[in-house]
DNA sequence: ATTATAGTTGAAAATGATTATCATTATCTA
DNA sequence: TAGATAATGATAATCATTTTCAACTATAAT
């Protein structure tokens, strides 16, 4: 459980309560790189807690994301799909995603050069259109080798 | 209407009927460079062809889509939007959208780095992860100005 | 032109992901 | 420890998208 107390005092200043369900869901979610969905999620989680409802993780994964820990990301499939955000910069990624079978694939290469575009976009787009940006998405959409 | 007959061709090719729905759809597509889910589609041509089922609109779309013909983009809104593709190289741009509202702005940017970028990155994840790639987005996710 | 064939359509029902409701329970503050 | 209130989980409700299926129609062959 690596950043567990950063988690709780993240929680704390946003008038969050610490609880079980968040926690056990946060360190599914540190355990691994994967996307996961919800219910990857919930059929993880049931062994270890079967007591845990699909609603809280629903709940739970949109708190998440409005806090800014995790990544959602919309495979085209349907389903919503969410990661943990990593602080390392090493980490910087991007998606190939099938649209078949909806399988992300990170991948890192040309970061550098992709940041400086990002950068330099999102001052621009900022400024012109009023918009509070968030977040970016460069995703390569195909057919993975199975689905082909 | 500018490609009737080429669209009409590319459905011959691919044992597709030619029919008035869909000569509807496409013409209701290249009027505007709006991104519209199949809701509103129905609701623009509901004056014009009172019959039209949505899930006709559906299955066009998607018909469209697989033939390359249109973009499909995952607002985070739940829905679909779709927007046919230009293909004079003047169009190529992306999106900016909000994750409240599900609004859609194109913009045109930096677009000779971008398409740098894209090709040097695809060709790169074709070879290495097998997948055969035939799209990409690049999206800037946030708050519009009234949402914000 | 007529017919046979297969692709298309649209209404209704089904599916599947996500969200709202609400009584119960658990966390945190004083 | 008690009280205020946020969080949970079961259930029902939504909502976008698909499936089903009988009726219809574009197209190719006659």
């Amino acid at each position: 459980m690596p950043g567990r107390h950063q988690w709780q005092n993240r929680f704390r200043e946003n008038v969050c309560r610490w609880t079980v369900p968040r926690e056990v869901i946060l360190a599914l979610l540190s355990r691994t790189t994967e996307h996961l969905t919800a219910k990857d999620i919930y059929g993880s989680l049931y062994s270890m807690y079967p007591g845990i409802g699909l609603t809280t993780i629903y709940r739970t994964l949109e708190l998440l994301h409005r806090l800014g820990l995790v990544h959602k990301v919309a495979a085209g499939d349907g389903q919503s799909r969410y990661a943990l955000k990593r602080e390392d910069k090493e980490d910087h990624h991007h998606h190939l995603i099938c649209t078949r079978c909806g399988k992300i694939v990170d991948y890192r290469d040309f970061v550098q050069e992709e940041l400086e575009l990002v950068k330099k976009t999102e001052e621009a787009l900022t400024k012109k259109h009023s918009f509070l940006i968030q977040d970016h998405n460069i995703e390569f959409l195909g057919l993975c080798e199975k689905c082909r």
